[in-house]
RNA sequence: GGAGAUGUGGCUGAGUGGCUGAAAGCGGCAGUUUGCUAAAUUGUUGAGGAUCAAAAGUCCUCCACAGGUUCGAAUCCUGUCAUCUCCGCCA
């Protein structure tokens, strides 16, 4: 959420921004008029609870003073008040609903540094490690690879729940708890995030607090209880909102967690893409990463967040590249974000695997995530940053297809044979 | 699932209708004192919003949350949520 009198005062850079990021901007056209709108009831309203009180005062200075009938005439002409002060405090409620309304679907300014473009063209690729690597047979995917070594299985998946789910079996099970392990270990033990394990349902003032909602209420899985929870599409949810509604202290920052969840999402807009395989699904497992920091930290926590991330596909031995998404194919609560791809094989590209993004004080500001510099001063937001450190399931598919044998057997990374009983080879 | 109790500021904890944004203590901050540490002592110390060029000042809102009663509510009433105790059930 944007703070409402940086929008009053940056109205046409914020213009900018929403046009950069191919957002509408009608919303913004209206904020002049509710922002004054909004003053003026609110003053009208405060004047007249400032009369209210007074009177109410005074006739309990009268009475105690035992002057009954001074207090009685009071009284009655106090109580034609009520009416004006309702009849007020509703215009000043729904300016504020309006203008909450408005602020909470505005998206985050881009940084200076986020290149300007339409869609994911313009992204611009940052760096690269690792060659892809050439076969010398025809490669297979990772469904291929799975079923045949009867470590996969979609099939039954579906006769039990639907589409977009899977089992994993034997060594292929083993060999997902092995990644959420070893990236774990990683963070935990090299990298000085504190692990946490958090709700895989979360409430509603969570989900806006992260931005899921209002925008993005049909990605969700909602639980179908009077409580309204939902199943968390991401850890960030849980995560990042650990410490909302508080005050921290400045010696409590920075924060950084880890956190093994499976995550849940409808994906109500993708019914045509990746439907083969694991790539995309309503239920996958992540490692995420969380930052809680002080606002002039957050650019360089930021390149170390996605650093940390890609150490895991360097352990790992897999190819990939970081690219900047332009403004246009930014996610919405973002200041900017860095994707990793991998390289998958049976693709011939790199798939995203991970998105880390430095939030700023926007998400501090929609959960009310504050801490406090030392010597009493005011409370300022934290900013936030998440990232995938990361993508479990997308993991899996790349060691497949990455280590994938000309016999169709699959070469185990050495990080993770100490994790897999020392295994070296599936099949 | 059944029965009961409780929810006050960073923390502990007073406060059963008006002078209470809230006693007291702890903690924090600033000063004084002490050779240092520690201690003592004085003062100060919640958040959000409106007004204002800004500051100061003034005003409004907030005692879990949402409603209600009243001229007036932390205090009375209703609902929700959370916590604790006992019983049942369960991992």
């Amino acid at each position: 959420m944007l703070d409402l009198i940086f929008v009053r005062e940056n109205l046409e850079s914020v213009r900018t921004a929403l046009n950069n990021r191919n957002f509408p901007t009608e919303l913004l056209d209206k904020f002049a008029e509710l922002d004054s709108e909004r003053r003026r009831v609110i003053g009208e309203a405060d004047k007249i609870n400032q009369l209210r009180n007074s009177s109410s005062k005074e006739i309990g200075a009268l009475m105690q003073a035992g002057k009954r009938e001074e207090a009685e005439a009071k009284k009655a002409e106090v109580s034609g008040l009520k009416e004006k002060q309702s009849e007020f405090e509703k215009l000043r409620d729904e300016a504020e609903t309006q203008m909450k309304y408005l602020l909470a679907n505005l998206p985050n300014i881009p940084a200076a540094d986020v290149p300007v473009g339409a869609d994911e063209t313009a992204n611009v690729e940052i760096r690269k490690w690792g060659e892809p690597k050439q076969f010398d047979f025809e490669v297979k995917d990772h469904v291929d690879l799975g079923e045949s070594l009867g470590i996969l299985d979609t099939e039954r998946a579906t006769k039990i729940t639907g589409s977009r789910f899977a089992i994993l079996n034997g060594a292929g099970a083993r060999l997902e708890r092995a990644l959420v392990n070893f990236m774990l270990d990683v963070h935990t033990g090299e990298h000085g995030y504190t692990e946490t394990l958090p709700p895989f349902m979360v409430n509603r003032k969570s989900l806006f607090g992260t931005n899921q909602l209002p925008k993005f209420e049909s990605e969700l899985f909602h639980i179908k209880d009077e409580r309204e929870f939902a199943l968390i599409p991401t850890a960030e949810v849980p995560v990042t909102n650990y410490h909302s509604e508080e005050i921290l202290e400045a010696n409590d920052l920075p924060k950084h967690f880890t956190a093994y969840t499976p995550c849940f999402r409808s994906e109500a807009g993708s019914y045509g893409r990746d439907t083969r395989g694991l790539i995309r699904q309503h239920q996958f497992e992540k490692v995420e990463l969380v930052k809680i920091c002080f606002p002039e930290n957050s650019a360089e926590e930021h390149e170390k967040l996605t650093a940390n991330a890609e150490t895991i596909l360097q352990r790992l031995g897999l190819p990939y590249r970081t690219v900047v998404l332009s403004t246009g194919d930014m996610g919405f609560g973002a200041v900017k974000t860095y994707d990793i791809e991998v390289w998958l094989p049976s693709q011939n590209t790199y798939r995203e695997i991970s998105s880390c993004s430095n939030c700023g004080d926007f998400q501090a500001r929609r959960m009310n995530l504050r801490f406090r510099r030392a010597g009493g001063a005011k409370p300022e937001f934290a900013h936030t940053l998440n990232g995938s450190g990361l993508a479990v399931g997308r993991t899996w598919i790349a060691v497949l297809e990455n280590y994938q044998q000309a016999d169709g057997s699959i070469l185990i990374p050495e990080v993770l044979r100490p994790y897999m009983n020392g295994l070296e080879k599936i099949g």
